[in-house]
DNA sequence: CTGTTAGCGCATTCAC
DNA sequence: GTGAATGCGCTAACAG
């Protein structure tokens, strides 16, 4: 195995029997070269297998062409769709995208930014940040040294650019629906560690007090939402939860937690939608395979994620902040019906 | 706006009154430095929030702390969680992940790879990699210039290290388990463009003939096995092919055809698995969500990532090429039965 | 223990 | 059009 050490700019000048600069030039094709000196210098690139080195070029044009996306977990097919339509969409452009799993931890997911920072990537997209747990300066001094777009979640902080679905008028959705069929028992289930739920259920109590005139109100909070035991640890705390307080109409803030409340009252011997109505939020594709098939908030994952990309790149390009928010869709289907 | 620039190792080193060399030192704490200065150099970094510039490191060094990974869809858990066990494992060593997806196109892989060639990273792990529609020279030549692993597939190029199920085995498992319970009228459903499929319809095959003497088979390709359209393609294949051949039993390439089947089954009207048996491959976490439950082989995607991002690290320091095979296991769930 | 210095490979002034 | 020279930010000898 011979450790042919690659060729660099110089070896091909040489080669070429011209500058550095002129090799510059015509890989970079942003200065005149003549033309038969460029043929030259091309001869050279190909017969030493020439690859300019991106490390070297990045460090003295101070740019780079990778962007940083850092996801919660990628448990749920949430974040596989999302981070589907940003690679395409990145990758249009000639960036690349490196990935950070935060596993649903607020330390976590400073580490994956510094990280991403050190390694100079031109922008960084964060999905669903946990803005609620991190120290509001961190990333208020993170913009300030580099683009950033969230997707969803909350966006108080000035300058970042924001693509999310309204999820605070999308619960509401939700909820008006069940209202309109005669549901006011209705159950909430959050999880931890996410903006996202906090909305959501900032919006349930809202709703429950101005609409329904409940003071009382039935959240479920099962801890991890995104995770390889969200559809259990959900059945499970529903399994108790359900028969305590008796709701008619159950609304889950994703659909991992749909499922879970799907199959707790199947064990419960619960008849949806007859008995209870189950409504869940994101549409992925697990919530049209269930049976009964999910009604659900549509979040139009892939739309998210390469309207995030287009804006993240509209910021490495210097262009300003802005923030996109997509029309949330309700999908029927089988898990919901009138009370009886 | 102010575009504060960045602070280098110039300037923690001027604040703390010492070289560039020493700040380097406790950066990297590779060398002795007082306890006293260690302190100051430390906090000058706070300061400045000081982070060390990795092309430029990367530069000297000659060496890159990013690896690539190249998946064929992001559609499929599959993947999602193979690519969870691999950024758990690589950050450990302090080696970041850049992402690119083939979109079940071979060609697109090859364009992942040299993108990431060019970028430079430390190596690549492919999933699934479809060598049987790229010419046999490209991965030769890539092993040359860069450690490589491939996650399941063929994998006849030497030099490459490997971690996969034995799939081979393992259908022949599911076979064998089909046939124990007396089927014989087994329709095989793959996909197009992963060699993973035809590893498994080899398995099929030989098995058809060896064991039930049937020189009939019964094999369907519903095109595109990862993608959105998945399970509802399968479904639909599948509600002509089922009366046209009358299966007992279904043996799926993976678990999202397996789902498909079990949707066609249930607008055909057909009981599962009292009519018919399904059974599916991978165990991602939608087999066990849907009802009924999947029979499937469980790939242990997690592991399977975690082994291959230490067998890369392992070529990486310089070691030697390995392949590892995992157990496959049977899950047997609420999809199969014995043939009435 | 600590400072000085020489590149890593390349893009980019500034001359010619 | 082209070449020489400078420096991006950092690590690694080498010398104290």
């Amino acid at each position: 195995m011979e450790e042919k050490k690659n060729a660099t700019i110089v070896d091909v000048a040489k080669m070429a029997e011209v500058s550095v600069a002129t090799v510059s030039r015509v890989v970079n094709g942003n200065y005149p070269v003549k033309l038969e000196t460029k043929e030259r210098v091309k001869a050279a690139i190909a017969a030493l297998h020439y690859v300019p080195n991106v490390q070297a070029r990045e460090l003295n044009t101070r740019r780079s062409s990778t962007i940083g996306v850092v996801v919660p977990s990628l448990y749920n097919m949430f974040f596989a769709e999302v981070i589907d339509g940003i690679e395409e969409s990145v990758r249009k452009d000639g960036f690349s995208l490196l990935l950070n799993c935060a596993k649903n931890d607020p330390r976590q997911e400073m580490n994956c930014i510094n990280a991403l920072v050190s390694r100079n990537v031109s922008g960084i997209i964060v999905i669903s940040p946990n803005t609620a747990n991190i120290r509001e300066s961190f990333y208020e001094e993170l913009v300030r040294r580099i683009p950033l777009v969230f997707i969803n979640g909350y966006h108080r902080i000035t300058n970042v650019s924001y693509v999310g679905n309204d999820e605070k008028m999308g619960s509401r959705q939700a909820l008006e629906y069940l209202m309109g069929m005669g549901h006011q028992r209705i159950l909430f289930v959050r999880g931890a560690n996410s903006d996202s739920y906090t909305i959501k259920e900032e919006s349930y109590r809202q709703f429950m007090k101005d609409k329904l005139q409940l003071d009382e109100s039935f959240i479920i909070n099962i801890g991890e939402g995104n995770g390889v035991d969200t559809v259990d640890s959900t059945m499970e705390k529903l399994m108790e939860a359900i028969p305590a307080c008796e709701p008619t109409a159950i609304m889950c803030c994703n659909d991992l937690m749909g499922v879970g409340a799907l199959n707790a009252c199947k064990r419960l011997g619960r008849k949806v939608p007859d008995d209870i109505s189950v409504i869940g939020y994101d549409n992925i594709s697990l919530s049209r395979l269930v049976e009964p098939k999910l009604t659900t908030m549509d979040q139009n994952m892939f739309q998210l994620g390469s309207n995030a990309a287009s804006l993240l790149i509209e910021k490495i390009k210097g262009g300003q902040s802005k923030r996109i928010t997509l029309d949330n869709v309700l999908i029927t289907r089988e898990s919901t019906g009138p009370v009886k």
